[in-house]
DNA sequence: TGTACATCAGTGAACGCGCGTTCACTGATGTAC
DNA sequence: TGTACATCAGTGAACGCGCGTTCACTGATGTAC
């Protein structure tokens, strides 16, 4: 086949682009309110095809939203590869007591936060307030990446002692400290009140880890 | 007036019980799926009153929510109370690490969302996915339990020499791990799960009291 | 105490509207020969 | 390469239903005299 100027798009093509429309459509007009209150006819009317068309593509609100969550934890993964990048290049605990893998830590953070917010303002909302099959999926990949992170935990210095239950215990409360955070800054747009979001949990990981330091796990 | 056995109701008093009926139903209703999916016709059935009748009591499921969110907050000011009785009374910190504080206070953390699981529900709902002027209003009532706690923290052993900045950073995470096991809680219905999350908060906040008792604040 | 009037919580019909879902369809793209 | 047929993303009419809100109303309770 020849090559024109005006690109062929195959049917399948097309089909993946109106998919991705799609999901654009949803991530944006839930952006306040939730998906159970979100209908099919607004979304189809944002994405410009006709209610009927949406069936082509998901069967349900609920599952189109079930997709949206394993999108929008690819998005948090990202964040966590990085997180996890910065920690490793930066293997100098005993001076810094932390410090700076704090600091790298909340600046990735922020970045992808601001990114991504469709993504990480879905999780925070969905996770409480989306359908029984939707929040469970969320739940799930919560522990995945409380799971994953502890395995992390463990290759820093100073936890080599510690047992696998208070390695979950720690990763655990980093996700939740993350996740609080990740909100804070959602729900705000005025530059000073994130930079005080910021100071604010960069204390409180740090008041943490002096206690992390310090831990011994009871046989 | 001469008593008699039937009670005799007032007009106020029957329009009182109608807006407590109101209440409860909205509650009850909205277990998941949060107030911006919920309907004035569904709530007035519930109640077992003609739609056009809720305008007697609210102007609409916003308002509504308003006064829901005092409702809850009431709800959890009793906790802090009773985790502050609690603390009074066991203030003896050097021997115990303030184990026993932290034992009390997730017992009456526990305790509370189990009597009040509809209050604490709501609040963790909207805070993130209910109408704006509802999670604005339950945001302003989390800021005020944290400058509450945080003037409660600067009078245990250990926080004098503490600037007020980091008594509130300090709250605010105290503030949030407790939001997020509420949270856990309320999503689960096995005990031995409850146990687990339980145990998990207890130990977090025991490493991070390490971190607070050697935590020095910088001028 | 009795009467005449005011108040107001709750009623019920009606409205126009957006909802999810069904169905038969169109017409461009893809495939088999 | 050309033709005949299959696929299938998107269309458009139609359905019955629940929505918020309006309006004029009813009748029990409350109040003034």
């Amino acid at each position: 086949m020849i090559e024109t100027g005006a690109e062929p798009e195959s049917r399948a093509e097309r089909k993946l682009r109106t998919r991705r429309a799609i999901l654009d459509a949803t991530l944006e007009l839930c952006t306040d309110s939730s998906l159970t209150a979100l209908s099919l006819r607004q979304v189809a009317k944002q994405v410009g095809i006709v209610p009927t068309a949406f069936y082509r593509h998901f069967d349900s609100i609920e599952s189109l939203g079930l997709a949206l969550v394993e999108e929008s934890f690819d998005s948090l993964r990202d964040l966590f590869r990085d997180v996890r990048r910065n920690a490793r290049a930066d293997q100098d605990p005993s001076t810094s007591s932390g410090h700076r893998i704090v600091d790298g830590s909340i600046d990735a953070l922020v970045d992808h936060v601001h990114r991504r917010r469709d993504h990480f303002g879905f999780i925070a909302r969905e996770r409480v307030a989306g359908p029984r099959s939707v929040r469970e999926a969320i739940r799930r990949e919560i522990e995945l990446c409380e799971r994953e992170l502890a395995t992390d935990l463990a290759l820093m210095t100073g936890t080599d002692t510690w047992t696998a239950k208070d390695l979950h215990v720690l990763s655990s409360l980093f996700v939740t400290v993350l996740v609080a955070t990740a909100e804070q800054i959602l729900s705000t747009t005025r530059p000073e009140q994130e930079e005080q979001i910021v100071a604010t949990v960069r204390t409180q990981l740090r008041m943490l880890l002096i206690g992390v330091y310090q831990w011994r796990s009871e046989s």
